[in-house]
DNA sequence: ACATATCGCTATAAATTGTCAAGCATTTCA
DNA sequence: TGAAATGCTTGACAATTTATAGCGATATGT
């Protein structure tokens, strides 16, 4: 844990902000808004994220109770990761920047 | 810019998600919601971020419109950094996060 | 029956990204 | 005089993310 972290270790907004700053973390989150998804479902739909990584976030997720994992079958192996109520919180924080996006990134100003 | 960036090319709220994922960047900005500061005024009130990525990040911002710097004096540099319209609207993004962070991460669990 | 694709991952190595420490030219404060 | 602060830049280093390949085990198509 960095100094900066434990300055701020009383600070929820603060390490709220450190988990979604993660990378992945939002897109994840945004995909699973729509509904429970497998791995790999999940990794083409969030689309470039790579299974390391996304086992990595997933974990993490799982850990602060913003995503569930449910294993329907060992083996052939089934999946599925859903939402936890907190994770169908950020839904608010999704359609924030999805409000703010529209607004104010509106052209991509067509990569040269 | 990856596959999935160009799938997703035409979304402003996937690249939206892309900016804010970055590093630093929403500290930054929820510092800077509370005026303008100096680099390295700045840097101290964000809390652990380097100087390199911090003018990185700043670069970015800038580039985006979403933070304007502003030279006061070259020589005895003075320098401060702003909020645009876009980045003060940045505040309904912090604030739901804020919301989340203070409902669903109270506890830091007490790092062992 | 058999090759192939799919599922949920894991391993390794390389590329990208972020960090650290130091330093520069100048003013201010002691 | 000299230590501290200002706004950065540089270059070496570490951490994170990536691409790629592959695993066991079934389901799918021929």
């Amino acid at each position: 844990m960095t100094r900066a972290a434990q300055d701020h270790a009383f600070c929820p907004v603060y390490e709220a902000i450190n988990v979604l700053q993660e990378k992945w973390t939002l897109h994840i989150v945004r995909t699973l808004l729509d509904g429970p998804r497998g791995f790999n479902e999940l990794s083409r739909a969030v689309g470039g994220c790579n299974p390391a990584t996304l086992t990595q976030r997933l974990e993490r997720l799982e850990g602060l109770g913003i995503v569930s994992k449910a294993i329907h079958s060992t083996m052939p192996p089934r999946t599925s990761y859903a939402l936890t109520e907190a994770g169908q919180a950020l839904q608010q924080v999704i359609e924030a920047i999805d409000t703010w996006g529209r607004k104010y990134l509106p052209e991509p100003v067509a990569a040269h």
